[in-house]
DNA sequence: AAAAGATGGTGAC
DNA sequence: TCACCCTCTTTTG
C-alpha cells in the first residue's frame, strides 16, 4: 500500500472526513493512549503529506507525525444512525471518530505528537516529492548528477527524492527504458527532468485512483492483442513483482534481483544498458 | 499450523 | 550489511 500517493490520498481523505471539527481520539493498542487523550475533542484543523510521511494538524502547532512503514494501514468507516463505529480491534493504534466517520490506524512505524519545529526538521531532512506543488526536479539532480550509486538506490533515497517506493521506482525506470544499475552521474539532465515529470503524472493518478497503474495504453493486452491480466496488487504495471514472467512489451524474462535489501525488478531488453 | 513475505526505515556494527 | 520494529495475507507443509 504505501508509497507516497498513499499518504497523499490519506490526507486528503482525513482532512475531508474530519477537517475543522473536534474528533474523538483513542488508542486501543495502547502506544499513543497519553497523547490520544490530550487530543481528544480538539479540532483537526488541517492535514499535510510530504513522501511517505503525513501530518495531522492541531491547534497549538501541534502535529500528529504518521508513517506507515511497510506495513501500516489506515481504514475509514461510516458511521450511521443505526451502524456506530465498531469497536476497535487492539491493533488499533489510533482512533479519529466523529458523528460521520471513524478511521483505524495500524502497525504504523511511526504515530507520534511532535512539535512544529520537529516537523520542520522532518522537511528538512526529505528530498523534493513529485506530489507536492512547489517542488523541483532540480534540487533532486544536483545530487543524483554526482553520485556513482545506482540510480535504482537514489530513487528510494528519501533524502533525494521523497515518495518514490519499490513500485515506483522498478516502474518508471522501465517506463524510461533505463538500466536500473545505471549511476546517477551518468544519467543525462533530459533523462532525469522526464523521469521527474512522470513521476508527478503516474502519482497524481495514484491519488486520485488510490491505486498504482503504469501501463501506457499501447501496452494493454487489449493494445497487444493478449489476454486480460490482474495484478494482484490492484494495478496494472510493467514489471513490479513480475520475476520470470514475460515483458509486456518484448517477451523476455523480467528480471529480479536484491538490491539494498529490496527487490529490483526489471526487463533487461528493454532497460539494455 | 507455521512460515514467509510485503509498496519502509532506523540504528548498531 | 544486518537485526529489528510494526500487522496482515498468502504460501507451504
Amino acid at each position: 500500500m504505501p508509497e507516497g500517493h498513499t499518504i497523499h490520498r490519506l490526507a486528503a481523505d482525513y482532512r475531508e472526513r474530519f477537517g475543522g471539527r473536534p474528533v474523538r481520539a483513542s488508542s486501543p493498542q495502547g502506544k499513543f493512549a497519553d497523547s490520544a487523550a490530550l487530543l481528544d475533542g480538539t479540532v483537526l484543523t488541517t492535514t499535510e503529506a510530504h513522501g511517505k510521511h503525513l501530518f495531522l494538524g492541531f491547534p497549538g502547532e501541534e502535529w500528529v507525525h504518521i508513517h506507515l512503514g511497510l506495513f501500516g494501514k489506515v481504514n475509514f468507516g461510516d458511521i450511521g444512525a443505526d451502524a456506530p463505529a465498531p469497536p476497535a480491534t487492539d491493533t488499533v493504534r489510533l482512533r479519529l471518530a466523529n458523528p460521520e466517520s471513524y478511521v483505524d490506524l495500524r502497525g504504523p512505524t511511526t504515530c507520534a505528537l511532535v512539535t512544529d519545529a520537529e516537523k520542520q526538521a522532518i522537511h528538512e531532512r526529505l528530498g523534493p516529492d513529485p506530489l507536492r506543488a512547489d517542488d523541483t526536479p532540480e534540487k533532486a539532480w544536483r545530487r543524483i548528477s554526482k553520485s556513482r550509486t545506482a540510480i535504482a538506490a537514489l530513487l528510494m533515497d528519501q533524502k533525494i527524492i521523497a515518495g518514490v517506493g519499490n513500485v515506483y521506482r522498478a516502474e518508471v525506470l522501465f517506463r524510461h527504458g533505463i538500466d536500473p544499475y545505471r549511476a546517477g552521474r551518468d544519467l543525462t539532465p533530459g533523462e532525469w527532468t522526464a523521469i521527474w515529470r512522470d513521476l508527478v503524472l503516474l502519482m497524481r493518478e495514484g491519488v486520485r485512483l488510490n491505486r498504482i497503474d503504469t501501463v501506457r495504453p499501447e501496452h494493454t493486452p487489449e493494445a497487444m492483442g493478449r489476454p486480460p491480466r490482474v495484478d494482484d496488487h490492484g494495478g496494472e504495471v510493467y514489471v513490479y513483482r513480475r520475476a520470470n514472467l514475460p515483458c509486456h512489451v518484448c517477451d523476455t524474462e523480467i528480471r529480479t534481483a536484491e538490491l539494498a535489501n529490496r527487490n529490483l525488478f526489471w526487463c533487461p531488453t528493454c532497460q539494455a544498458r
